[in-house]
DNA sequence: TTGACATGCAAGCCGCCACTTGCCTATCGT
DNA sequence: ACGATAGGCAAGTGGCGGCTTGCATGTCAA
């Protein structure tokens, strides 16, 4: 889970970057609290459906993790993924064929 | 030119990754020799007009610059563009608006 | 000059992605 | 139990991106 292709295709859509960044300010928010900063910081006025698909995405690429209590369900970033991206044409790692 | 955007999109492609593992490798190529290349080591029979394409979207979010000489035209990786992308979520840099 | 080589330009097709819409399940407070 | 809250599932739609196709331009060798 969590391949290269995975990854950039997390990172390439802007509204999933802003999720990032705002996991990255506050982590370990729920869905609506998500929504809700989102809409506050940004006028991104993107609906709650929208927004779960996105951490959907975001998890199967492994940079976002998540864990359920009652009914909430609270998201933690996880940067582990993007150690390796940038890795591969700054500094000179061997060949890490995807 | 070569906004966050820019380079993301750019880099989401696969084909666009093996272009910049290729100029990584071996700098200052003309289309034709990456065509080549890709095509010797991936099997990856990308046709001369698609691998240009993605030579024009690399150079417009800065990837890659051009030099031309008489009827060639060399390309040369610029990894400048990716040097903020992971310092975004990584080391934590002040906030950067795209 | 003539032909081959290296690249550029532009329109069209097709598949994927983000978003919506509608409904459903589960958990908590009262 | 009941309503409200938090979230999930799935089908449908519109737009954008990658690729093809066909032709045009420019450069070099003989």
């Amino acid at each position: 889970m969590g391949s290269v292709s995975d990854v950039f295709k997390a990172l390439v859509d802007p509204t999933r970057r802003k999720i990032l960044d705002e996991l990255s300010e506050k982590d370990g928010q729920s869905l609506f609290e998500i929504c809700a900063r989102l809409a506050m910081k940004y006028q991104l006025a993107s609906s709650r459906q929208a927004i779960s698909q996105h951490l959907d995405v975001l998890e199967a690429a492994g940079l976002v993790e998540t864990r359920r209590e009652g009914r909430y369900k609270f998201h933690f970033i996880n940067t582990a993924p993007l150690e390796p991206i940038v890795d591969r044409w700054l500094r000179r790692i061997p060949k890490e064929p995807e």
